[in-house]
DNA sequence: ATTGGCACTCAGCAGTATCGAGTGCTAATG
DNA sequence: CATTAGCACTCGATACTGCTGAGTGCCAAT
């Protein structure tokens, strides 16, 4: 894309005219935006320059007698260029602070309030990513017999996360063979990634592969077993999601229909995610950028978490296209900021 | 409420208009009701039936020259007396034996498939209800001590159900007496509800209190903990929510809106159906029987199921109050007893 | 008891007129 | 030469109109 050069006069114009119209969501008229800005100028000198940004494609008309409204690649260079990136307000500091506190460092609290957080001081759709399974560090490994042939496996991550899973098994094993396999791989592998662990088990098996034991060979089969069946999978929890109605841009049924199926399948916002997992820091997406149609005309600000050295997971906001991107992104920003400083204390 | 006495006729009338309203969605006219009864009945005899049926309160008309639609009590009137309870088709049967037959007897898969299930067949929210953990029969519990006074309990119930807390405790635990607390509990209280075992307890704890040594005591402490911590607790998943906008009636987005947002209250719908937790056997609540505006005209088909002995939970439908209540009610019908079926059989 | 006939009601729809917000262009202005 | 006042024009929104047709209630005839 073509660098987008603007002088100053056109900046402030264009700037008035987005964040009025995030303000009241309708079209933004010369007159309007001649009373907004400093220097008086008349709506007619701003006719001209609106001519100009229509013509850069940054902003558009709905229809002919209609006032001006942002393209997609108008908020982008709002958000690009035109947004000084204040802080969270102390108000909104605040609530964070105190809800994040009472959940300080335990993962699956973190995973519920999160998302809430985002969707109560954005009023848009909240969503909070974990952390691919295969990053979990090992803390505690357990398997329990529930039959023959039928194991469960107790996972729990070095920050408190807890998982399991049910094996069905080609052989029938015994629970003190199970317990001691369990302590083995404790006491072997406490510490270590999922992945790492799962390299680890490979090598140690083709190494010594005469000197494996039964019981080595059990734990490794069953390890095996759960990373594989874990393996690439994250869990995504969305809170708000009717705040979305509350917007008249989605006031057509058929649009919001297609939007709660999309809801539904949660993964699909889970790979649109993976996608940019390089970047740090906040990122917006803005409509199309999003490359997933059903998501419409909704914008997404996403910032990555570390969760200790254990992985990165994701949390954001997904809102209408029209949206009050600084306050996202302060919001966005601050939490995730305070939640890696958390994660990564309680886990060091 | 005084019983209703209809005769023949008009029952026949009543039956065909709520049938077809319930087809096609629009109000039915005398005309219509003419064409469809077999004895070659003139509209204008219908007429008059019709008029009889609205003085009784059993349909309506939205306005004066539009044809006539059920009330709430037209709808009761049906289902409780004209509806002939016919068995669910044979091919969704075979669906739902094919979905079930998979996850036979593990409980973790049945309450993602059911609802599943339920909304697929039905068209509309299929929701479940897990049993009050209080219920619960206990497998296998297991202490997993995470840092000082902090303590992972994970509690397996005979259904294969797995649920897990971190309790904060005052004492530290060290791993060892962890192990045989845990091994203590199983080995003497497997096999009953945790209500039995709480009463158990209790009893134990005021009778040998002297000879209690610290083992059972931090058995004790850390088992009622876990129980008070779960007790009343029950579990909802809700599937389909997005099949109500299918509905015309629901075409109005701040009634959406505030639906929706029931729906992410879900106890909501926990407490409804605490209420006829006596009833045996499928149960409709049509419209305002609900008892929560919120639920506005939606009417709720719903059937207890059995979890072998370790309780009761709910399975059911929720639709608009329009709905083809002889399918829904087969089909919750069949799902709550096949279910009972197999989970009970795994059981035993 | 049933039915044909008839006057009446009323939602929905299409057509029409009006209004006003906002534009682009041009000519006048400092 | 940039700015601006003025003006003709466009077009969505709104309100009013009349028409149509589905459906009713009632009454008199069968």
């Amino acid at each position: 894309m073509k660098e987008i050069v603007l002088e100053a006069r056109a900046r402030e114009i264009l700037k008035d005219i987005i964040a009025n119209y995030i303000l009241s969501g309708e079209p933004v008229g010369s007159r309007m935006v001649a009373k907004m800005t400093r220097e008086g100028l008349s709506p007619a000198s701003v006719r001209n320059v609106m001519a100009d940004l229509e013509e850069m494609g940054l902003i558009a008309q709905p229809h002919t007698s209609a006032g001006r409204i942002p393209t997609e690649q108008g908020y982008r260079y709002y958000v690009d260029e035109l947004l000084e990136g204040g802080a969270l307000p102390a108000r909104d500091r605040a609530v964070v602070d105190a809800h994040l506190a009472r959940v300080k460092g335990e993962f699956s609290g973190t995973m519920e309030q999160v998302p809430k957080l985002l969707s109560l001081l954005s009023h848009h759709v909240g969503y909070f990513i974990s952390p691919p399974v295969a990053d979990a560090i090992l803390k505690h490994i357990e398997f329990v017999r529930l039959h023959e042939r039928r194991i469960l496996v107790i996972f729990v991550d070095a920050s408190e996360t807890v998982s399991h899973r049910i094996l069905d098994t080609e052989e029938d094993y015994e629970a003190r063979d199970l317990e001691r396999a369990g302590r083995y791989l404790v006491e072997e592998f406490s510490g270590e990634t999922l992945d790492q662990i799962r390299a680890r088990l490979v090598a140690l098996m083709a190494e010594e592969k005469s000197t494996f034991d039964h019981l080595l060979q059990n734990a490794v089969a069953l390890g095996t077993g759960y990373l594989e069946a874990e393996a690439g999978e994250r869990k995504l929890v969305m809170e708000g999601t009717t705040n979305i109605m509350n917007h008249p841009e989605f006031a057509d049924v058929e649009t919001m229909r297609l939007l709660f199926q999309t809801f539904e399948e949660k993964h699909r916002l889970v790979k649109l995610l993976d996608r940019c997992l390089d970047q740090a820091g906040v990122r917006v997406l803005i409509g199309s950028e999003t490359a997933d149609p059903a998501l419409g005309n909704l914008s997404l600000v996403a910032s990555p978490y570390r969760l200790g050295d254990g992985g990165r997971g994701w949390l954001g906001i997904l809102g209408p296209t029209r949206m009050e991107y600084d306050r996202a992104v302060a919001l966005v920003d601050y939490i995730a900021r305070l939640l890696s400083g958390y994660l990564t204390r309680q886990n060091g």
